[in-house]
RNA sequence: GCAGGGAUAGUGAAGUGGUUAAACACAUCAGACUGUAAAUCUGACGGCUCAGCCUUCGGGGGUUCGAAUCCCUCUCCCUGCA
């Protein structure tokens, strides 16, 4: 039976390093990175989304980043088909896959083969969202859907369930020659972390980056309800100032570390690494998983 | 100095005599999560020897069967007049 080609994973709570890890990664065995992030696919979102610099898209190639405008949706089914064939196509060329992000739902949607429901188009969605939770109840019950294990106080989980009907989605073993290396901040240096990051951000332009995608795409736009665009709104009416800006970027991106940390604390496959990374360890590990696939 | 207003749990803020350990929001802690995921949703959140008990609404005193809510007084803060 033929073995699966090695496939590295970091991830992990924003800001805690993992986009410079798998760099290093990838430049020690020669590898290429495949961002698992919900935001850097957008274009012309770079400086808030923390997306990485020209510079260092030079020295390792990139994929998933920038593939759809700022106002354009985006999936978790089209990143699954999009990531596969970017595994396949960098195993393909003799290069490591090394898969990193933040976004939960994206990387195990890959890792555990996942398999989305199809969108029934007898519903719009923008029908089922003027639906209240009481509604949508009693559509689910009308149409004779199976509720399931679903959380039936969660609107959109309900819409779902509408839109597959009742579809019951399946999620497979780990891929085979899969290593998860995950990366982890106590607390306190995390939101050090956060606001360093936030002020480099700030220094290199970021609100003249929010002002222009505001005035050319408007505040509906995709890319501007992510953390670090939304909170400018307030500023750019006139009625909060730059502070107030700043401390509601922090505070959004805390509060998203610990919705990402909940998220991944659940897998038990994750070999956790606490910040600053032993190097040394991190090597032992991929030299492992490696090796292994030689033989 | 005089006249008003105010002090409520980590923060903001309801409550103005009786299911009030005290609405709500935020923060915090914990959790869920398969085509929006940087999204969406849930629980806990005064203390304890925890299906019961104890202590709370600036401090002290009083009225009342009963007060965060009424009265007196003290402390501090804001506003108008001096």
């Amino acid at each position: 039976m033929k073995k699966q080609a090695p496939l590295i994973c970091v991830v992990g709570q924003t800001a805690t390093g993992k986009s410079s890890l798998a760099l290093r990664i990838a430049q020690e065995w020669n590898g290429e990175i495949i961002c698992a992030d919900s935001w850097t696919i957008h274009r012309e979102v770079n400086i808030g989304t923390a997306k990485p610099s020209m510079q260092e898209q030079s020295l390792v190639p990139h994929h998933l980043l920038d593939i759809i405008g700022p106002d354009e949706d985006f999936n978790a089914a089209l990143f699954k088909e999009l990531a596969n064939k970017a595994i396949i196509d960098i195993i393909a060329r003799g290069k490591l896959p090394i898969m990193v992000g933040g976004t939960g739902l994206y990387i195990d949607s890959v890792i555990y083969d996942y398999s989305f429901s199809a969108v029934g188009s007898r519903h719009s969605r923008e029908e089922l969202n003027a639906l209240t939770l009481p509604e949508l109840l009693e559509k689910i019950d009308n149409l004779g859907l199976e509720l399931g294990s679903i959380d039936i106080r969660n609107k959109r989980r309900l819409i779902r369930l509408i839109e597959t009907d009742g579809a019951q989605p399946t999620k497979g073993d780990l891929r085979d020659q899969t290593l998860l290396i995950g990366l982890h901040v106590e607390n306190d240096k995390l939101k050090r972390h956060v606001t360093d990051r936030l002020d480099a951000m700030l220094a290199s332009g970021l609100e003249n980056e929010v002002r222009q995608l505001s005035e050319r795409y408007g505040w509906n736009c995709e890319a501007l309800k992510g953390i670090g665009y939304i909170q400018w709104r307030e500023y750019f009416l006139g009625s909060e100032n730059r502070d107030q800006v700043r401390q509601k970027i922090i505070q959004a991106t805390i509060n998203l570390a610990k919705r990402q940390n909940t998220w991944f604390q659940r897998n038990k496959s994750i070999h956790w690494f606490d910040t600053p990374v032993n190097w040394y360890e991190v090597v032992g590990l991929i030299t492992t998983v490696l090796d292994n696939n030689i033989s």
